[in-house]
DNA sequence: CCGCGATTCTAACCCATGTTACCGCGCGCT
DNA sequence: AGCGCGCGGTAACATGGGTTAGAATCGCGG
């Protein structure tokens, strides 16, 4: 058995919310990761601009792209969780624009380039899936961009655990109406475009609002209705239904 | 000749700056197109949630891809100029999470996506080719996502003007240090996640330091070195150095 | 169980950008 | 020619979120 192949049903998962996974298939993604490595919290996993000739598959833990300006500011561009491939886009372009950071420790497969080439040379459907996932991961940077554009701070943080709960549930991570959420506050204002300062009068807020329960470590909804709604949440950028490719 | 294939170089051009494509590639690319069409301003060629079974080559003119909140807020999620494949994205999604609106007069090329099966069945290194267009896209939505969370407005207009020149370049549709930019101050604010008023504010603050000069329909760069310092533009997110695939 | 850095939380003040309201020009329509 | 209106441009005022500074609390290493 390939190292790792117990916890990639976490990604099979995920890749079977949106297509159907034959056993072939399957046999040829479990042969993808050629090792598993661990990483502690807050370690840079890809710096933006290094040569790529592996890509790392997310078994355990958070992770998070990032973008730096010169004056220090930073911009998650997004967020990941169990079962996401979150460089999988450098295997076509070779160097990443971000970089890669992990948010707690991690479990993660190692899945050398020439393997993703073969498996595109052979297995044109599977190309099409893990184009797909990309394309995901695009749509969720649109609703990023839209919520850094458009939308309020209370606004903004309130789709972020939305989006969270449900890519979390899709992996088995949610427990009722919880789930760990291992990011500060200064991370969470990364994500959000927003300062520190601001981000804790939100959350602040949506407690007073009876809205969320935010302990270290753990998020609870505890009125999704009103999440949602203040969220102006629609989760169809997800692409949480299945389709034939 | 297909029909469209006099236009559809401006396409290959662009394919060519990242990768290189043999003749037989460029038969196969040639034949994806099965009709041209036009497109009056102002028009949505793709609403968010409509089933696609044809993606939309752009040949000609501007185009915009949306996102909008009930409240009527717009932001635009990525420009795209002669050459791009503004919806190719949807040949894996099945629906789009945006529209896709002509911001000029345009001509158009149809590819349905039976072609774009038949092509990834065949030719999978066009796949990854392809795969790694819409990759080049995540990573222009990523930069946005920087623009919109940690620039300031003037920074985010420069940064624009910056990439376009760049995308235009690519394509031959410079001249000098000018391009024609078709849209409104309505139209870049709802890119720059600002209002009209502090756009045009803006715009005016980059005239008074001589950097750019912005008429009806054409923008010219008057002092290149201090947009992109304005800016803090680097140009990798955009992926223009040629690579194996 | 003490000490100390990291993190959360708060308060006071500030400013970049938003809001509202309006003018004037150019262009297409009749 | 005259009308309407989309668009660029401005001014006066408002505010959401930033800045600065520090107190309170947490959690871990010794």
């Amino acid at each position: 058995m390939h190292s790792g192949s117990r916890v990639i049903g976490v990604h099979l998962k995920k890749l079977r919310q949106r297509v159907d996974i034959s056993a072939e298939e399957e046999r040829a993604i479990r042969g993808l990761v050629s090792e598993t490595r661990e990483a502690p919290a807050d370690d840079v996993l890809v710096r933006a601009g290094d040569q790529l000739n592996v890509s790392l598959l997310l078994l355990e833990g958070w992770l998070a792209r990032a973008k730096d300006l010169a004056g220090g500011e930073r911009q998650m561009t997004e967020l990941h969780v169990a079962g996401d491939f979150p460089d999988l886009h450098g295997f076509t372009l070779k160097r990443l624009d971000h970089d890669v950071l992990t948010l707690s420790p991690c479990k993660l497969g190692v899945v050398p380039h020439e393997r993703i080439m073969e498996l595109t040379n052979k297995y044109p459907r599977l190309t099409r899936v893990y184009w797909l996932m990309t394309n995901i991961d695009a749509a969720i940077h649109r609703e990023w961009t839209l919520c850094l554009g458009q939308r309020t701070a209370i606004a903004r943080m309130a789709h972020l655990f939305c989006e969270l709960y449900l890519r979390l549930q899709v992996v088995g991570l949610t427990n009722g109406d919880s789930y760990d959420f291992p990011l500060n506050q200064r991370e969470v204002s990364e994500c959000l475009g927003l300062t520190v300062v601001h981000v804790n009068r939100t959350i602040q807020e949506l407690r007073r609002r009876g809205i969320i329960e935010l302990t270290r470590e753990k998020v609870t909804i505890l009125d999704r209705d009103a999440l949602e709604g203040v969220a102006e949440f629609d989760p169809s950028y997800l692409y949480l239904d299945k389709r034939q490719l």
